[in-house]
DNA sequence: CACTGGTGAGACATTATTGTCTCAGATTGG
DNA sequence: CCAATCTGAGACAATAATGTCTCACCAGTG
């Protein structure tokens, strides 16, 4: 029996690929019929905002797992080495939800409903929060405005994403090369 | 009169937000008729294939600026400072045309057409030579496939875009923004 | 064996989208 | 003013997608 996780697995893998994929293509996607799709999502809108929803679960569950040892972290503002093990932390967590769970796409997902657009709005929120802190903690350079580090991360994620898609990295070298390029950048060693 | 270049504008805009976007809405996106937008594209996968071909030919423009400069430079393998100003020269080209021209969605345009994907390749193997290069001259790290340094690149494009359009960065601080965290990274100055 | 729950195939009406066409109105240039 | 040209609105048929429904089928269970 194909799960409904399978479903919502195979839709996303599909739809990162087109967006404009209809019901007859995700259900075929995953192996099943037409019917059995619209049994477990009785609408398309339905399937999309259950992928966001999703998304935004996993997001949230890497901030909160990121999100206390960097507050503490950042209280005692000096813990330079806890703090930047957080952040590889969180960025091995979001690296991993952007293997199977796509990255670039959310945000189609997320502009059609309001309610998910506020949640990504506060979580985007607390992860400035954090780089905020990572800055004054010295980990992070603060030359930059807080979001641009979280665009940049997020960039790096879709970039991710598509290296190890073309096979152009290693998965099991992407957790450090990410981070890596992150901190220290492209420049020479 | 809206000129089809001004179409060209409106629908990648539009599309960039919704992928889905029908020709209805992408003509009236535009301040035109659906006739009309029938009349400069004949059919949606048209004006798709046009938005790809736009894409990539203003890709191929700025790699056709960089890339004499960067052989040379990496030719007489040592003058660092100036394949740096090359790549800092494409990085600005890059995000002038992310700016009204899309990047995220250039995939789905591509995945579409086969000449559309093979141009792209040429072009990723072209850019890939360029980031070898410059590895050799160390002016970029070598510790990491040339190709990961291509993906980073599209990703930062990726951020810069977003972070623009969020107003979390003014677009005259971008190109600085951009290439320093492309070279030195997000770590302490 | 009979029964149950879930499934795929497909019919079905509805709606959305596409691409073509016509026509009346507006604009431009002579 | 007139003619040529381009435009938007809308009619139109064809196609695609959506959501609902029925029904035969099959696996597992009692």
């Amino acid at each position: 029996m194909v799960t409904t996780e399978e479903i919502l697995a195979a839709a996303q893998r599909h739809l990162n690929v087109d967006p404009r994929a209809s019901m007859a293509v995700l259900a075929s996607a995953a192996g099943v019929g037409r019917a059995t799709l619209h049994r477990h999502f009785a609408s398309r809108d339905d399937l999309l905002h259950e992928l966001g929803t999703r998304s935004l679960d996993r997001w949230e569950t890497s901030l909160d797992a990121a999100d206390p040892q960097a507050v503490e972290g950042a209280a005692d503002s000096g813990d330079a080495a806890r703090i930047t093990a957080c952040l590889q932390d969180m960025m091995a967590r979001f690296l991993a939800d952007s293997d199977d769970f796509g990255f670039a796409l959310t945000d189609s997902y997320l502009t059609s409903a309001d309610d998910l657009l506020a949640r990504s709005d506060a979580l985007v929120d607390r992860e400035t929060h954090l780089y905020a802190a990572a800055q004054r903690a010295g980990v992070l350079r603060d030359d930059v405005p807080p979001r641009w580090l979280g665009h940049a991360v997020y960039g790096l994620l879709v970039a991710a994403r598509e290296a190890v898609r073309d096979g152009d990295v290693a998965r099991r070298d992407l957790d450090a090369m990410v981070m890596s390029t992150f901190l220290d950048g492209a420049g020479p060693r």
